[in-house]
DNA sequence: CGACGCGTTGAATGTTGTCAAACCGAGTGG
DNA sequence: CCACTCGGTTTGACAACATTCAACGCGTCG
């Protein structure tokens, strides 16, 4: 009995993006915030995080300018930021998946300097900053864990940086495919197919190639049989021959 | 006679690394971490902070593996960061002038996964971290300077992988020179001569590019009258020139 | 149906990397 | 004092990988 009316729990969550859940039930607490945190910890965070209705694709989180006034987490879809270069030229700073936290570069300076929007129907949690910092002070824990997160941000930055001043569009794109392999993995979703939530434009500005590089690449990856390759769906073939060309 | 004796206290300042200095004496404390704090929280940040006997050229602050216990701020000098990529390259990850802070990115783990070496005799103040942790629950204006700090060194990064992804050699090297020109104003120092404290190596390493490809850049530069270069002292003949080609 | 966005493919071009050699200054030892 | 080495830098010739420009295919939506 107790076992089945668990299944029901889960089995019948309505939808991925509905936003009446909070954190202590939310299926990316293991991955996010409250992974650092006591359970009567958690429902303080809890209090103070705003979920509203989920963005449609292509809708913004936040825009360059915009007073800054919160970090977000994904809980459901998929999330992309960028910024605009002095020229107009736009850069994709990052993707990010359920779990993981985003707008960390506003921090620095009191309006953002970069964008965020939906790739697709996503779920975002709105963590008032000031808010944050107040129980950081109160929770420990909290204060040094979000300091982690930020450590972190550095040092996927830093491992983007030597990404795109060393290595081949084939590596690369490798890279990419096997880092979103992994943080597939870790929830609990197939490691070796999903659905590519960004464009090709998307993916070589992030990578600093263009797009007929990138789709190039695909195509070649496709003939090494190290991929299906159908649009945005992708199906890895040669997981080992994937990660031999990937920086790990 | 007060003129005079202000005089003297500059003038006889014996070694711009003597390590007897407090933050509230430090010619950098407008830049670096008491920028946030008042008269007694700077006293109370002091008596955390460690300073030893200044490190030659070539030594190292800490070494990926060693166990992280602080952050460092420059005194004097000059610092690089650098990571081995997994096929044992080396990458560049930054240079670090007198009031900048490095080492964040150890926080995320206990080990450093990255090591820092003095590129000239420098002194460095040691900011023992969990020491800091603590005084930030005491000074939230602290936490607070620690968190942008950090985001600072996020954007940072995100410009490189902007530069490095997107732009010319020209470009790229255009842009470090601004930034090392600007930082230096801010110092009080000369904008328009200094002396560069790394190699032609590390410079290609940092911006993605190669030894030879530096070099060519900076032959290409005195050509057109950007750039007297000799070794490594720098003179920058046409500041809007460069500036035209950096981005910002 | 035609327009449009997005992705793919081809051919030509070019910037940067690779390889090789030479230079230069500093330090060393005969 | 000079010859020597050594590391860092510069320069040249060539090749390669990615970009650029162009065309085309495909699906969607008006």
């Amino acid at each position: 009995m107790e076992p089945l009316k668990t299944m029901s729990v889960v089995t019948d969550s309505p939808c991925p993006h509905r936003h009446n859940v909070n954190c202590g039930d939310c299926r990316m607490k293991a991955l996010c915030l409250p992974l650092a945190l006591e359970l009567d910890q958690v429902e303080q965070l809890d209090r103070i995080i705003q979920r509203g209705r989920p963005y449609q694709r292509e809708e913004h989180i936040y825009r360059a300018g915009d007073a800054f006034h919160a970090v977000y987490a994904v809980r459901s879809g998929a999330i992309k930021t960028f910024a605009m270069t002095d020229q107009g030229v736009e850069q994709v700073t990052g993707f990010y998946l359920p779990g993981e936290i985003f707008g960390m570069d506003g921090i620095a300076h009191t309006h953002h300097i970069s964008s965020a929007l939906a790739l697709e129907t996503s779920a975002v949690c709105e963590i008032p900053f000031t808010r944050l910092e107040d129980l950081s002070i109160a929770l420990p824990s909290l204060q040094r864990h979000f300091f982690q997160l930020m450590s972190r941000e550095i040092i996927n930055d830093q491992r983007l940086v030597a990404l795109i001043g060393k290595n081949s569009a084939d590596e690369r794109l490798a890279t990419l495919l096997m880092s979103i392999s992994t943080r597939n993995a870790k929830r609990n979703l197939s490691e070796l197919r999903f659905r590519l939530p960004m464009s090709r434009a998307d993916i070589g500005n992030y990578l600093g190639l263009t797009v007929e590089t990138v789709s190039r690449v695909f195509s070649r990856f496709q003939k090494q049989r190290l991929l299906k390759v159908d649009k945005k769906e992708i199906e890895i073939l040669d997981l080992g021959g994937l990660q031999e060309l990937a920086n790990v």
